[in-house]
DNA sequence: GTCTATATGCGGATAGAC
DNA sequence: GTCTATCCGCATATAGAC
């Protein structure tokens, strides 16, 4: 109410980081410029500063953010006991939650090798978080004897990359719709960990 | 013999490709400069320009030659007649050769949004081509009951994300030996698509 | 909070000497 | 075949007006 013309702050930093992944999701971070970002948005170069004290903050930022929503996301979902079926639904959420933010999944993988050094080693731990999510369902399904799976590490990567995969050629209203896809590929993980009884 | 002094055009050529595919790999295409590229090499940036008309063909030179090199080798192997067998060759052969080139892979994967739209096609089309190869292999062995695949595409897709997942991770000397982790993951793939007998 | 103007440096690419 | 010198544009980031 009492705000002055010209303020904007409360939108403009979100828009700043929605077009700040769109043009690096597409063009890459080092040949995006301060400018386009700034032009996306609608405001000139100078005025990002208020929101970001460089460009490198604004891409760790980016990638923060997501790996928060991930592991958030994944924090949320209600676990079954089951380990097959845990299994499956990580399998699910993968896919969904790549599905639906293709450009922040892409960048993540993507621009690692732009973050200096420091920032790096936060990225990466929160990744590997999220990997031992997986591998503890490997791991306790292997226990229990209802997978067979000769290392789990390899498992846990394989099945990652597998389901990671699936951003680089699906499109929503191709031949195959998303959820028939998710029974494809869990189909698949469960198949490749030797995966016992359940669905 | 007859070679004046500062000549060099039969070797500088390829060492500016290796240098290049280097310093691309590692910091991306967008980040490296020709200067750098020519430091690395140990001439003066318009050196290069004897090389490559500009730094948009020698992006291109480095992802043809590297994909000619994989067409290459994978059609000198020696094919199996079963299918099953042909997988196991194929998995193996993509993990070995993946491998010995970890940065040409690399590049060859982050690289393509930075190619202009000709180049691109060109890229793309022998990327298909490979990957044709490999569901020619599941198309025959779903057709011989050997494989159980519901997709063919879908299966080529998994299989091809699952075993690049290998160079993320992957190093010389650590833990695994490459031998082993190529039986492992052949044992994935072959559940994965659930083949029937062989091994 | 945003703009305009600017400092300062590096980018790709070319010309001409050796 | 390579080097030095250079054109010219765009990069990040900041200063100060409004």
């Amino acid at each position: 109410m009492a705000r002055k013309t010209g303020s904007h702050s409360e939108i403009t930093g979100p828009r700043i980081r929605e077009a700040a992944l769109k043009l690096i999701a597409r063009h890459g971070y080092a040949a995006v410029s301060m400018r386009q970002i700034a032009a996306e948005v609608g405001v000139q170069a100078g005025a990002l500063y208020l929101y970001t004290p460089d460009k490198q903050t604004l891409l760790f930022d980016l990638l923060k953010q997501h790996m928060e929503d991930l592991l958030e996301s994944w924090g949320a979902e209600e676990k079954d006991k089951d380990p097959v079926k845990r299994l499956e639904q990580f399998a699910r959420f993968h896919i969904r939650f790549n599905q639906a933010r293709v450009d922040a999944i892409f960048t993540s993988y993507m621009e690692l090798r732009n973050l200096d050094a420091e920032n790096f080693k936060v990225i990466e731990k929160m990744r590997k978080t999220y990997e031992d999510e997986l591998e503890a369902i490997l791991i306790e399904g292997a226990d229990a004897k209802k997978f067979s799976v000769p290392d789990t590490k390899l498992a846990t990567m394989a099945v990652i990359a597998m389901l990671n995969g699936v951003n680089t050629w699906f499109r929503e209203g191709g031949r195959l719709s998303l959820d028939r896809v998710e029974r494809i590929y869990w189909n698949m993980v469960r198949r490749a960990v030797g995966a016992k009884g359940a669905t």
